[in-house]
DNA sequence: ACTTGCTCTGTAATTGATTTCATAGAGTAC
DNA sequence: GTACTCTATGAAATCAATTACAGAGCAAGT
């Protein structure tokens, strides 16, 4: 591969003006342009990414850290960043804690060793306290509510209040017996915690109401269709269904409807995300626009890289910008299982 | 934050021993590793990725490029190479085509200009034949069986013989009149071409059978439900169904379950994947390993790297090794809808 | 004629790490 | 004592770009 050396030697120029060229300078003359021009097409030039963020601090990459690239929600959040990512410019890096050799450090490394601008962090790093410390050295935007607390950027829905919403949706229509399907990454996804906390302000506001919580192993069709048989051998009694995800839903709608169970007049159920299988089969749910989410991201993490661009390198001199805190909207869906 | 002549000014050594314990070469006495050690933790030291790579050569990186990652197969290949991304120690950028601002070259600009180490091509780059000889300069894997004709080194599952093998199936099951779903990206994804041809070989093989191709415009449950309609209209007489995706397959499965239709008596279902979804409804699908694929071209990826670490820098010098074609296998599993 | 300002270009320093080469001291073999 | 190897280190070049600074040439204004 050819470097500017070569350029500026085939076109008898010095490198500072072929720079100059390259990065759309003014005051370079008419034939100046038309040699390097010609030069490039030539030697096939194109420029050294690493020189280049080496000189300038920057790198045009940022990285997101989701729980499972496959999870349908995670991998709709990264497809969203990654079409953001392309228009304003950006590489993304994926990168994955669901991983046999994955670490926090191993996730911490490229920004630290400053070969990313800035971090999307969609999942929690253990122990999070201790790291999300760390973090707030760099530029970074988390997508959860419950890693949000800290001093960080945040991103997220409100599990609290959407919680509480679909509770009180399948209260009005006639559940007594609710029960809450855990994310199956229960104590990693900590967003589940702040439903459990919803849980327990719902059943205290309502004391008629019965909450039962059941762990779901994974997050799949499968598991969910699993689950109607457990349900219905240790909580007979349980008369509406709360998912954290539309898989789960899903699959505990299909087996119902398998076994000819009534739904929704013995059994009511709550999807959560609204996937095209939620509105095929007519199930309600909670929809969250998450595509958009992982744009916005994108959007936020690119105004932090602008922000400290223009105060100046490393670290914030001036006072540090109090953390964003964006609520995205989410919507109940009601379809036929409530 | 601190540089190597920070550790090598506060440990009174030069940069050179400095930069020997760090990357563990021998001779370094006892008392230079513990000095160093200690103004490391002091300085918070940790190096710069870039000027490491443009003295090196090396990114430490690969890219994926997919049509989209939140599509259950294209995440599957993602997930399955970020995981194999982390064991091998590279970090994974991924880039989607499906993307407004997407253009070929901007997939193209991080390995151009040796931001990434090598590439990982499964979706098509059009016009692929000159996109194709380009690539042909860098490090690159395909999972794709249609790009991997170029003299790229390919790993894929065979699309004609697996075609050819649902279409037997549906033969031996009964159906006579089968319709063919495409991918909705029919002229990105160009293994539905190679279908295509398998369709038309099996259609030569038996007269009696009728082929009917249909293009779906998505790859989603809710796309395949409508389908159901559209044949019942349009083809009336078809009584199999061989579809490229799962999602198809399982949204006009659940369509027709809906619409009292016998499968697998009047219609036979075949799909494409093997995803949970397809367990639960007992759809017949073929299973193909999808994230073990992806974690194989991360591996293929390396192995590459590797290789012509060795064969010294830029060009190939000696001959270029052949490319590899590696077919992962598939199966058949055959469950209630055929 | 002299100053001022604008356009254009080149020299050389800089970014942070790695590596070649040179060198010096210590230990061993003859 | 001389020749040799082995360990440990530093000075300086190198990787490919960007940019501060200096300076040359030219036109316009006084």
């Amino acid at each position: 591969m050819s470097n500017i050396k070569d350029l500026a030697r085939s076109t008898g120029l010095s490198t500072a003006t072929v720079s100059r060229y390259l990065n759309g300078h003014p005051y370079v003359s008419k034939e100046a342009q038309y040699a390097i021009e010609l030069a490039i097409r030539e030697l096939g030039y194109s420029p050294n990414a690493a020189a280049r963020s080496l000189r300038s601090g920057k790198t045009g990459r940022i990285a997101i850290v989701v729980l499972d690239a496959s999870h349908p929600f995670y991998s709709a959040l990264v497809a969203g960043a990654a079409g953001a990512a392309v228009e304003y410019g950006y590489d993304l890096l994926v990168q994955q804690t669901c991983t046999k050799h994955w670490s926090p450090d191993r996730v911490l490394q490229p920004v630290v060793t400053r070969a990313i601008d800035a971090l999307i962090v969609a999942t929690e790093l253990e122990p999070w306290g201790e790291y999300a410390a760390e973090l707030e050295r760099f530029r970074v935007v988390t997508c959860d509510q419950a890693l949000s607390q800290a001093g960080l950027h945040g991103l997220y829905i409100d599990h609290y209040q959407s919680t509480l919403d679909g509770l009180e949706h399948l209260y009005e229509r006639g559940a007594r017996v609710i029960a809450c399907l855990h994310d199956p990454d229960h104590d990693r996804c900590s967003s589940s915690r702040i439903r459990v906390s919803a849980y327990e302000q719902f059943a205290s506001r309502y004391s008629e109401m019965r909450i039962v919580q059941l762990e779901a192993e994974d997050d799949t069709v499968e598991t969910g269709a699993s689950l109607l048989q457990r349900i219905g051998s240790e909580f007979p009694e349980v008369d509406g269904v709360f998912s954290g995800s539309d898989d789960l839903a899903a699959g505990l709608l299909l087996a119902a409807r398998e076994a000819g169970l009534d739904v929704p007049g013995r059994l009511r159920i709550l999807g959560f995300d609204d996937q095209p299988l939620a509105r095929v089969l007519g199930l309600s749910t909670i929809r969250q626009p998450v595509r958009k989410m992982g744009a916005r991201a994108v959007h936020e993490v690119h105004r932090l890289i602008q922000r400290n661009a223009s105060c100046g390198r490393g670290r914030p001199n001036g006072r540090r910008h109090a953390p964003d805190k964006i609520r995205v909207p989410y919507r109940l869906m009601i379809r036929s299982t409530t």
